[in-house]
This record gives structure tokens, C-alpha cells and sequence, in this order.
DNA sequence: CCGAACAAAAAGTCAGACTTATACGTCACA
DNA sequence: TGTGACGTATAAGTCTGACTTTTTGTTCGG
């Protein structure tokens, strides 16, 4: 189904984003635009849309006589939500996890301690009710219940945060906790530690402990990356 | 002048972006794409393709019936280098570099910390010679000379984490530390007590001491933060 | 062996006609 | 007066075909 109702152009996107992101067509790679078109059964002008959409994501270039040839992975914007994405969607999902997990044992503590001091009263409400969440669906295979509250607490504090660029993460790391549920080892209840780390967050947040929460936070995205290791030591 | 060589549609988007990005229009306003080509006296499958774009970094959504609305700067991809530049280059330059700074405050250590682990011999070279060329440019009023070896510094940094999310920062640093020096303060030469760190932790990243590269460039982006407080408290 | 002119290829641009979805106003009916 | 169905105007979406421009690679003359 992907996501429908951007046209046809959006079709195409869905098609040979995930084609390209995935390294089915090598870097240097050359497409051209009529070819595709015809490909895609689309005209020129739809085809010519979803390249200049490809072309700001980096993921390739157009140049006259030449065609449209696929840029090297080290150039793509790889913080497109749409990038993100796709390249979850494809082969090298847990390459792109553990890299999205890393960054977010780097940002994440830097934001949680930033949320001491700029959190609102309502924010740390939220904090309280997520965390809550969280302790009371720990234990008895209620994953997707845990995962949503999980999802809601980091984002929380991500805005909370009060900066921009660590607000726009919430997504990714809505991605990621939802990749580690899904698609990874996750057959037991979590790990009580870890929630108890988080409803300690929660406190530290609202008592305005920024150190205590960015070292709490620390904790939390160290396990994060222990789960990799296990997994791909 | 501004990026040429990517025919109307760039030049479109070098004038639109800019004036999104500064709130020229708010958010909810709405643009017809027919208005626009007018406007910018193009055709409309050029004015097509530049929406497009501008809507793969959901700065607008176009909406059938209704128009190109703008949409808000919470949804924006703030995280793509032409919004980066194009909110770097406008009103809100202060805020977006205080921004990108905390990002930096949060990332850099980490990444010098993985540097440490990863870091090929070639790169710890690199390294080393950043870091001696800052110190020779370090006084005298060589602020351009040393600016080009502190980018390439961290760039290199960026790069020898190993971690792709990491790497593609690099522009953004480069960003950041050409605003400082070029629109901020910087009338004098560089403080030596961050000379000296940069040569440092070049060295903590050659003998592979993850911790000590982690801790002294948290006290680099510490520094760096407190340029800004001292500028805005 | 090299440089300049030339030809072909592919993207880029434009104009116009047509299609489709949908917000909004209208009107009948409860 | 409120509510729902219906019709219409609007602006985006799509397609087509002709034309322009840039660039590569070849060929020819020095």
C-alpha cells in the first residue's frame, strides 16, 4: 500500500527510492529519464518530478548528454525521513539500526538533560504518564502496548528538549524502537531495568536534574547498544 | 551568484526557499503554483518540479483544489543541507546556530570516542596535521588559514567514526565554525586553551584512548557553547 | 600528436489541452 | 433553523509534442 495519494509521482518515488537505497543500481550508475518514464508508464513530466526529488535528496544527479547517474552512498542525505525509510525497508536494515541507535546514544542524553531545564509542567505530566505507561505494560507480553508508550516518552523528551534538530529525531527514534520490537529479538517483556531507568528520568526531569537525567539517559542508550552487540557482536 | 547549473528550477528554489525559511510566509499560507511560474517567469512544469522539492522537505504541501500550502517549521526536514543553508543565510541565523551547536555539543564527542576505535592510520595523520596546522595559524590574525584546517579537523573526525549518520554532519560543522568566524565575534586570534584540546585529542584518537578523545572534545563543544551564552545569555 | 570544428544524445524548457479531485455554496427537506 | 445531498468552480495533476541547450566524443585538418 506505501503511501498513496501523492500522485503519480509518488508511485515512481515509491519504486526507485528503495531501489536506489538498497544499491540495486550501483554509484555511477546512469538512468535516463525516458527510459524510466516508459518503465513506470508515467510521461516525461512525472518522471521528470521524481528526479528532481531523488536529485535533492542527494541520492542522484542529472546532467545534460549524461542522464541521471546514482551518487555514492557517502552523499546522500541520509537524515531524509524518506531515506530513513526506505533504507529500513530494504537489505541493509540493521546496518542503518545500529547507526540510527548510535546516534541516539549521542543525542539523546544530551537532550534529556536539556528537558530539566525547559520542560513544562504539562511536559513533565506527559514524562510521568509514559513512564507509568511503560511500568504497567513491562510484564506479560504486552509488547505493543509498551512500544507505544516507549515511543511517546522519548519523543516527549526530544521536544521537551527545546531544541529543534533534537525534536525532529522523534521520528527516527519512533523507527528504531519500533525496528528493535518488530523485527529483532524481543520475544521476552523488557528489560525491568530499563524501565526503571525510565520512570527515574521522569523524576530527574521534573525535579529539573538535568546532570541526573543525561546520566540516566546514558544508561538507557548504552543498554540500546549492548542489544546490538549481543546481536552482532 | 548562489549554486548555478541547476537550470530554472534551482534558480526558483534559491528565491523561494530562502523566503520559506525566513517566515516570509507563514505557515498555512497559500502560493498557486500558476501564480508563481508567473511570477518567476517560468513555465509550470518548471514551477512543478521546484513545489515538488520543496514538498520532499516538507516545507509546503500541495493539496489538489486548494494550492501550495506552507506548512509549519515544526514539520520542516531541518536537517537537509539546503535548509540548513538557506536558514543559516536568513533572520533566524542566530537561533539556527545556536541550534546546530548543541546538535554539534552532542555528537562530537561521541563521534571523537568511535574515531578512537575506528580511525585508520591515514586519518590519524590527517589528524595530526590539522591539528599542527591550527596551531601554526593559531596567531596573527590568520583566522581564514585556521579556519580551513579547524573544519577539516572535525570533518576528519566526523568521518573516522565509522558512522555514516556521523559523517554526513561534516558540512553542517563546516557551517557552523565558518558563521562563527565570518558573522559572530571573532576579532581575535583563537583561544589557545582550545588550540591546545584540538592537538589533544588528535593525540587521544592516535593511541586509541576512546575515553580521553570523548572527554576533551566535550570540552571543545563546551567551549564552543559558551561562545554562544557569552553572545546571547 | 594535438586542437578545433562538428554531430549526436540526452536533459531542459515551454505551451496548450485535457483530467481529476475536492472545497464550497446551493437548495431541498426535515 | 439545521442538515444532508448535489452540483459547480477551481486549482492541481497529467500528457503530448515540439523545440532549445549543453556536453561529450568523434573526426578531420594542421
Amino acid at each position: 500500500m506505501t503511501t498513496r495519494g501523492r500522485g503519480l509521482h509518488g508511485h515512481v518515488l515509491e519504486t526507485l527510492g528503495p531501489a536506489i537505497t538498497a544499491g540495486e543500481y550501483p554509484p555511477g550508475s546512469v538512468l535516463r529519464t525516458d527510459e524510466l518514464a516508459q518503465r513506470f508508464e508515467v510521461s516525461r513530466s512525472v518522471m521528470r518530478e521524481a528526479v528532481r526529488v531523488l536529485e535533492s535528496m542527494h541520492l542522484v544527479e542529472s546532467r545534460r548528454r549524461v542522464g541521471v547517474t546514482v551518487r555514492p552512498k557517502a552523499e546522500w542525505n541520509v537524515y531524509d525521513p524518506e531515506v530513513i525509510r526506505w533504507r529500513l525497508a530494504g537489505a541493509d536494515r540493521p546496518h542503518q539500526l545500529r547507526s540510527l541507535t548510535v546516534l541516539r546514544s549521542a543525542v539523546e542524553p544530551v537532550a534529556a538533560g536539556l528537558a530539566a531545564r525547559h520542560a513544562t509542567a504539562e511536559q513533565c505530566a506527559e514524562l510521568t504518564e509514559c513512564a507509568l505507561g511503560m511500568v504497567a505494560t513491562s510484564r506479560g507480553h504486552q509488547l505493543e502496548a509498551y512500544l507505544v508508550h516507549d515511543i511517546a516518552f522519548h519523543r516527549v523528551i526530544l521536544c521537551a528538549s527545546g531544541n529543534e534538530m533534537f525534536a525532529r529525531l522523534g521520528d527516527v527514534v519512533a523507527e528504531v524502537l519500533a525496528g528493535r520490537t518488530h523485527h529483532e529479538v524481543m520475544f521476552e517483556d523488557p528489560d525491568p531495568a530499563a524501565v526503571t531507568l525510565h520512570v527515574q528520568v521522569a523524576e530527574a526531569v521534573r525535579e529539573g536534574d538535568a546532570a541526573r537525567a543525561e546520566q540516566l539517559t546514558r544508561e538507557i542508550t548504552v543498554g540500546a547498544l549492548q542489544e546490538l552487540d549481543i546481536l552482532a557482536p
